[in-house]
DNA sequence: CAAATGACAAAAT
DNA sequence: AATTTTGCCATTT
């Protein structure tokens, strides 16, 4: 694992329950602003399931990504909607509520909850 | 070893 | 305003 992928594992395992990041703003917080592609390279390539909330990042505009993910986008919906992240609409989230703001505080806890649990559902 | 590639987003046409 | 190109990390071919 490069660098690169460390900081990425650092910065998202800081997103709140309930709270999304976006591949862009994941970038920026670890001084690359225009690697947003490559966030997701890295979550794709060494995703670590339980330490890393990679069901959190989603796309700028409140898509989830297309094709990957873990199991299915309608799976990360779900895992979302159970941390009580809420929808726009069938396929976005609710981006003006839900967007984590890192600069703000943790807004909650240090992501570390238990959602080995949340996944053992469905 | 050089070249292609990939969970995106912003800059340049 | 809409479409295309660029960004530039690490792994794979």
């Amino acid at each position: 694992m490069g660098d690169f992928s460390a900081k990425v594992f650092e910065q998202v395992r800081r997103i709140p329950r309930g709270k999304v990041s976006t591949y862009g703003q994941i970038a920026r917080l670890i001084g690359s602003p225009r690697s947003a592609r490559y966030v997701g390279w890295a979550l794709r390539n060494n995703s670590e399931p339980v330490k890393t909330p990679c069901h959190r990042v989603v796309f700028k505009d409140g898509r989830l990504a297309q094709g990957y993910a873990f199991g299915g986008e309608d799976k990360q919906r779900c895992l979302l909607a159970g941390e009580g992240v809420t929808f726009a609409d069938e396929t976005h989230v609710d981006m003006e509520a839900c967007l984590w703001d890192p600069e703000r505080d943790e807004q909650g806890r240090p992501a570390d909850i238990d959602w080995e649990r949340e996944m053992a559902d469905e």
